[in-house]
RNA sequence: GUGGUCAUAGCUCAGUUGGCAGAGCAUCGGAUUGUGGUUCCGAGUGUCGUGGGUUCGAGCCCCACUCUCCACCCCA
């Protein structure tokens, strides 16, 4: 025999990191909710003509593809696993266009793969919780999701810092310092900046070509101190004259705006040296991270002005973020936030000394269940250390049981599992104790 | 993809220069036939990750592979 497995980078849910997953998930959906999205699926499976090409050159690499099936089985694979939702949604809606009421606000948490090597808070399949709003350039929609996030660590509790960027601010900046095709390498470089120190920011710049000369003009930038609204001055002036940064600059003044305008006490922080690696975005870009807890980013989106357009359906404005529900699972692990009310565990068990007893404890049963109450019936009469025991290992609080006495006075003993009393009780009894406790 | 690291009972882990495979926890049974969580007694459990090699003899040494964790790349 040898022993199962289960594939790399791959977990099982268990009935407790369920209950703790299921909590996550059905916080954002109602936060989700309360915005009016509504929620749709894809396949966990697409054409590679749809996913390839999308996420770059490393993306492609780290693309999960299907072998065929039968006579095409030797024949290059035309299916890949999901890699993330975003592009799935931007087919949906070229495919769609027709059904759909424009703006369209839709969320889709579904699991998504990627073929990368696995380690801590990195996994091969893992959930993303998307939310998007397509069709319209309104920051509106930015402010939206800003408040989202707010709403969703707020419900969750968890302190988060929100990082702000806009990548015409950092198309800007290239332009300003006069290497407007090295942007990329600009920003995938200055994103380690607090990671590597400025010193070897400044060696990578140099590796990947980019001008002396523009390497200082950039220092300012790079050492760019102060609140929010400081850096944004700063800014402004640098990027004054060049048309991208400076409307990237008018964008991030309205958004900032709009939060003062709804009154947002989110924590955020606008950050020059945010990058993000996907290069579909074209305005706002926005990553959260855990003020407690060192695990890179739980939360990351921006805004894309033609994801469609590779598709055919050419501008249409969207904007978007990703939660990723296994992130913020090990966060909560770590802070310990779950609410105990989170397990809907069972509330009263039945313990029985004997077949009619059983049976006497299953019509009881039947009659709490109506109540809405969680009712378990230990499934025979097995000894009452037995069963016992098995409450107490499940932490049910209340034990009722069941003998020839309490059947003969239409009766259970109810036993208070944490205090240890007990007393005979009818149904009615029973009933008021349970949703006391 | 590059570099490092780990793997022994259901779980957490000991295991001496290479010489009989171990402990705690958990499980099951009993002390206690209508009462759990505390206590005491007893019991079971292993292709030592997989395959090969060295050796009289390998959990231990060598090689390959798989898996875990970590760093880089990249990312949620």
């Amino acid at each position: 025999m040898t022993k199962p497995n289960i594939p790399k980078g791959t977990r099982d849910f268990g009935p407790l990191e369920m209950a703790r997953r299921n909590y996550i998930f059905s916080t954002i959906r109602n936060v989700f909710a309360r915005y009016g999205f509504q929620q749709i699926e894809t396949p966990s499976m697409e054409l590679m003509s749809t996913l390839m090409g999308k996420y770059g050159e490393e993306g492609d690499k780290l693309l999960f593809r299907i072998q065929n099936s039968g006579e095409k089985a030797n024949e290059a694979p035309e299916k890949g696993l999901r890699y993330d939702l975003t592009v799935p949604f931007a087919r949906y809606i070229v495919q769609h266009r027709d059904e759909l009421q424009f703006p369209f606000r839709r969320f889709q948490i579904q699991p998504v793969w990627r073929a990368d090597r696995p380690q801590k808070g990195r996994y091969r399949e893992f959930y993303q919780c998307d939310v998007d709003v397509i069709g319209t350039d309104s920051l509106v929609s930015e402010l939206e999701l800003i408040q989202i996030v707010e709403d969703v660590y707020q419900a969750l509790g968890i302190r988060v810092c929100l990082h702000l960027n806009n990548r015409k601010i950092l198309a800007g900046i290239a332009e300003v310092i006069g290497a407007p095709d090295k942007i990329i390498d600009i920003t995938t470089a200055i994103d380690k900046l607090d990671k590597i120190g400025l010193e070897n920011v400044n060696k990578e710049l140099s590796e990947r070509g980019l001008a002396d000369d523009s390497i200082a003009k950039l220092q300012p930038i790079l050492a760019l101190q102060g609140s929010n609204e400081e850096k944004l001055d700063a800014i402004a002036e640098v990027l004054a004259g060049n048309e991208t940064g400076t409307k990237g600059v008018e964008e991030m003044t309205q958004i900032i705006d709009l939060m003062k305008c709804q009154l947002s006490t989110i924590n955020y922080q606008l950050d020059l040296t945010l990058a993000r690696g996907l290069n579909y975005y074209t305005g706002t870009i926005f990553e959260v991270k855990a003020l407690d807890v060192q695990i890179g980013s739980i939360t990351g989106g921006g805004r894309y002005d033609n994801l469609t357009g590779i598709f055919g359906l050419p501008n249409v404005s969207g904007v978007g973020i990703s939660f990723g529900a296994d992130r913020i699972y090990d966060v909560l692990t770590e802070l310990n936030l779950y609410p105990a009310s989170m397990m809907n565990a069972t509330q009263v068990l039945f313990a029985t000394f004997g077949d009619a007893e059983l049976r006497y404890a299953l019509k009881w049963a039947k009659q709490l269940r109506k109540e809405n109450i969680r009712v378990e019936v230990y499934p025979e009469p097995a000894k009452m250390k037995k069963q016992m025991s098995y409450a107490d290992s499940k932490a049910i609080p209340l034990v009722a049981i069941v003998g020839g006495n309490e059947m003969e006075s239409d009766t259970v003993m109810l036993k208070n599992m944490t205090t240890g009393e007990q007393s005979q009780v009818t149904i009615e009894q029973l009933i008021n104790k349970i949703k006391k406790v």
